[in-house]
Order: C-alpha cells, then sequence, then structure tokens
DNA sequence: CTTGCGATTTAGAACCATTACAACTTGATT
DNA sequence: AATCAAGTTGTAATGGTTCTAAATCGCAAG
C-alpha cells in the first residue's frame, strides 16, 4: 500500500546518480518515509518497512537510510553519530563542522541575524534555543 | 596551571544560581574548556583533568559537564543524544525540535533568510549543509 | 543461457557514548 | 559531634549504530 506513494523510477535515477543501485528495500523505505512524514527513527522506519518486506533487518534500514542520504532524498536531522562535544563560549553564534578534520569552529552570530532566524518561527512554537550547524570543509585561505 | 584561568567565585556564583554547588572536579572541568577551546568531548575532557585530579572518574566529568550546561556557562554542541530521526523533505526548512513530546516539526525557510545565514560565514569557510534546529516547546494555538 | 563478480542483504556480535545504580565521601547546618 | 543532602566513584547496563562474515541478488561478459 505505501508503495503507491512513490516513483520508482526517479528513486531508481537518484540513486544510480549516486553509484548505487535500486532494490525492494530502498524502495519501502523511502515509501516509508514518504508515508508518515514525523521524522522517524531506524527503528521506527523498521517497524513499518517489516509489513512490506517481513524478512528484512534493522541493518538493511540502516543501510538503506544510508543510501537515501547518500544520494539526497533524505536528510538525517541528528546527523552528528559522534560524541557530544562541549563549548563554553557564550557569545551568541554558530558552529561550522569540519568534516575533513573533524574539527569544529565557532562562527560570530550577529544578533541581528540570529532574530531574522527566530523571526520564522510561526506563532505557538516556543523556542528556548536556536542551534545553526554549517557541515563542510575549510580552505587553506582561511 | 590551568586552575589559574578561571574566577572560581563567578563559577560558584552562577553554580549556586541553579542551586548547584562548586566542587573541585567542576573548576577542573570548566577550566579545561576555558584553557583549550576546540569543543572536547567528554572522553577528551576526562583525559585533560586527570593530571589535575587524577581519581576523577568519566561519570563525574559527565555530571560535571552537565552542570556546567544546566547553569548556563557551558554549551552542548551536539545536544541531541537519542537516535537520528531521516526527514524526505527536500525544501530548504529548519528543524523545531518539541522538548516535552520528543516530536520535530519543518519550518520553512525563507531563501532569502537562508542566504543572510550563510553570508555570516567568513571566507576559508565552505559550507554544503546548513542545520538550524529550534529546542522548546509549542503551545496550543498553534 | 550460465558463469562470474561486485553490490546488497541478513543475523548477530561488537562498539561506544551515555546513563543508572549503589556505596562511599564531602561539606554545610544544627 | 550528628545529620542530611549533594556530589563522587566504579561498575554495570543501555541503546543506537556499525561491523563482520556468510548468503543472496542481479547485472554483464562470454
Amino acid at each position: 500500500m505505501s508503495s503507491s506513494v512513490i516513483n520508482p523510477e526517479s528513486l531508481a535515477q537518484k540513486l544510480a546518480d549516486s553509484g548505487l543501485r535500486n532494490t525492494p528495500q530502498r524502495e519501502v523505505v523511502y515509501s516509508a518515509l514518504l508515508t508518515k512524514r514525523d521524522h522517524p527513527t531506524a527503528d521506527e522506519v523498521y517497524a513499518r518497512v517489516r509489513s512490506d518486506i517481513s524478512s528484512i533487518s534493522l541493518a538493511t534500514v540502516y543501510n538503506c537510510l544510508e543510501a537515501l542520504v547518500q544520494c539526497h532524498l533524505v536528510r538525517a536531522v541528528n546527523f552528528e553519530r559522534g560524541p557530544t562535544r562541549y563549548c563554553p563560549n557564550l557569545a551568541p553564534h554558530a558552529h561550522f563542522h569540519d568534516e575533513a578534520t573533524g574539527a569544529t569552529f565557532d562562527i560570530d552570530l550577529p544578533s541581528e541575524i540570529l532574530s531574522k532566524v527566530t523571526s520564522i518561527l510561526p506563532p505557538g512554537y516556543d523556542a528556548e534555543a536556536v542551534d545553526i550547524i554549517f557541515r563542510g570543509k575549510t580552505t587553506g585561505t582561511r
């Protein structure tokens, strides 16, 4: 049933663009994400896709999610799988995470930018904190 | 040596403001963060403070870090300890994490706000992705 | 076809950051 | 000194994720 949500060709195409194959497992995992867009965890996806492919394993769900992230069809919200890092800088600032070295840098965050960002929240959302995290590379001319 | 960096009175004061006591362990942990501001992990802090208090335990380092976060002297960069969540929404958007229910919501991110945010990056920082995460409560009138 | 081969899936073990627990210590208050 | 709460410690447990090795799949060349 949930398989009616996706266009398997575009999925296959996106996977192929990243050098990956399409598989029934990847289809049902992607379909599970599209059917109920509630930011499920890997475990929750696992629970949902078992009705489509009862033999699927949790490891495969992780593999499929990683494949979907890799071909830019899905975003991982809590990207950082590593340990929590601690920062004593109390001034408002964003973080830049260098994916090559793993280093984290503070990026100054002007208050008018911060207030612009918080202004995107519709009424009813009461934010106590905002985290802005860039990921990418740093170049020599820094 | 690293203990020369902090003003123990202000630390004690901040802790007291949150109903917490000052302890030698909390002092050296905080001092370790101030001395080398490289966003260390709990393990790295543990390694550094052992030269100050050789008997300190990793559990205490976690406790101290949590105390410092609680009294707003330190920020935890990868706050989300829970499982990674997956999101098939490809449009630029921020995330709002409701701390009461654990639910995650997409927040529309106008492209002009996004470009303002990325504009804070100094030259030499090449961001491939930006994550903007709000944390807080949602109210009834949403 | 069919054989070969790399990619994928699977089950289960291993890993690692973090938390829980229970005993012990400390330190402020009476 | 006695009390009591808060903090520390070592260790065990937890839980999300990754690893491993074996089985399977599916395309591609012969």
